[in-house]
DNA sequence: ACCCCGATCGTA
DNA sequence: ACGATCGGGGTT
């Protein structure tokens, strides 16, 4: 199906992340269904990485849509994002959640943003890739709309007010 | 050089 | 409830 291209990123953030859940997933050989992302906005969202200003970190945040940001977590695990809205607005989604379609139509559910990137053996190798130009890395349209629910974001201290976090339902 | 803490997860 | 484990970012 057809590959989600650089203007369907650089919109809003919620926007993005909302319309992401559903999408197919591609990583080298393996392929994924998202089923729950979370918002991360500008520099004053508190639990946004570029509300410190741009460092190395993060600076891939402050470019193109359309960008793989990934970075290490807690020293040992890898959270993937999909860089949104235009450059210089440092803004991403986070992907929580995923359904993987197996080779023997096993269904694993990965719940949690490590074990959505260890299954796929993503890490910082795999960070700023532009994934509407990759030929092994990238989104793709289903169809599908699901139903989903919104929620404060997890696993922060600071912005638990806003509600950036959507979940797929059932 | 040092210190604190984090967009997590598995185990207890 | 807690420990694992380490890099980023701020401070001395």
């Amino acid at each position: 199906m057809e590959i989600l291209n650089r203007n369907f990123f650089e919109r809003d953030t919620l926007v993005v992340a909302k319309e992401l859940l559903g999408k197919k997933l591609i990583f080298k050989d393996k392929q994924c269904i998202i089923t729950e992302t979370e918002a991360y906005i500008g520099m004053n969202d508190p639990a946004c990485h570029a509300a410190v200003g741009k460092t190395k970190r993060n600076e891939v945040m402050f470019g193109n849509a359309g960008f793989s940001y990934v970075y290490l977590i807690y020293g040992m695990y890898h959270c993937l994002n999909f860089v949104t809205e235009k450059k210089e607005f440092p803004a991403a989604v986070l992907i929580r959640g995923a359904k993987v379609i197996d080779n023997n139509s096993q269904e694993i559910d990965l719940n949690g943003p490590g074990k959505l990137c260890r299954f796929l053996n993503i890490t910082k190798e795999e960070n700023n890739i532009d994934i509407v130009k990759s030929d092994y890395f990238y989104l793709t349209e289903t169809g599908l709309k699901p139903k989903y629910k919104i929620t404060p974001r997890v696993g922060i201290s600071k912005g638990k007010d806003k509600l950036w976090r959507f979940v797929v339902e059932n």
